[in-house]
DNA sequence: CATCTAGATTGATGTTCGTCGATGTAGTTA
DNA sequence: TAACTACATCGACGAACATCAATCTAGATG
């Protein structure tokens, strides 16, 4: 089975007509991609960030402040994890770009990064 | 420093005027989440699913298709990846409800799940 | 100055993930 | 039937990750 047969196979199996479509294009084995391999990495690197239980209610409950700042200090509590691990989990999100970290005096507040938020929904719509 | 103390030093180093709110919730340490342990584990899971460079470069392969089914024997050409490691990540993509699988004859096609990314871009916003 | 506190960092451990060679399986071809 | 093909699954390996006790650091307090 050659290249054409491949396209033929496409056409009939997939039961639409082709017509208006380059039969080339219609089975190039390379495409040019929308993303390429940079876009990629830092995309996948923004979503890591919200792949993770913890860190995606640390961040809701930090939006549903509504913009107001949100204290360290009640994390812990929020996400039921040892305060390193809080730490950690929030240095992901801050790194990611999704939230903002202010420290004033002994504690430590963050805020949502609103714009942030919109670019990932940018990108699956 | 008792539990008023933290209230009012939140309020200073803020800098912010909390008039219009109420002493006890502006400190709450434990606030009701939006999202509970449940619902965070299962948007992990999707969100995981975009977490990786190479799924997010198939996924931009198959939506670039407009609407159309992209054959899995491209895929391991655009990711420059083993045949294996993509039947892997697309089993990922699939499992998360992001891709649909349809096996006709020998070949397998794939066909983006844009209701899928609608629900998740809802949550980011 | 010494002491106390909130949060970051370190180090170690168990788990999950990405990867691919080898193999299995369903479907096609001759 | 036997040979071939496209994809899935298995098994193993190294890398990355989540977790927390212990420790460090910066800032406040006395």
């Amino acid at each position: 089975m050659d290249f054409f047969d491949h396209c033929r196979y496409s056409v009939a199996m997939a039961n639409r007509t082709l017509q208006t479509l380059d039969p080339i294009a219609c089975c190039a084995p390379v495409r040019s991609d929308v993303l390429d391999e940079a876009q990629a990495v830092l995309l996948a690197n923004s979503f890591a960030a919200l792949a993770d239980p913890i860190r995606l209610r640390l961040l809701s409950h930090i939006a549903a402040a509504g913009g107001a700042e949100v204290c360290a200090c009640d994390l812990t509590v929020v996400s039921g994890r040892s305060q390193p691990t809080v730490s950690h989990h929030m240095k992901i999100l801050v790194d990611a770009g999704l939230v903002d970290r202010d420290k004033r005096g002994l504690w430590v507040w963050y805020r949502l990064v609103p714009s942030r938020l919109d670019a990932l929904r940018a990108v699956l719509g």
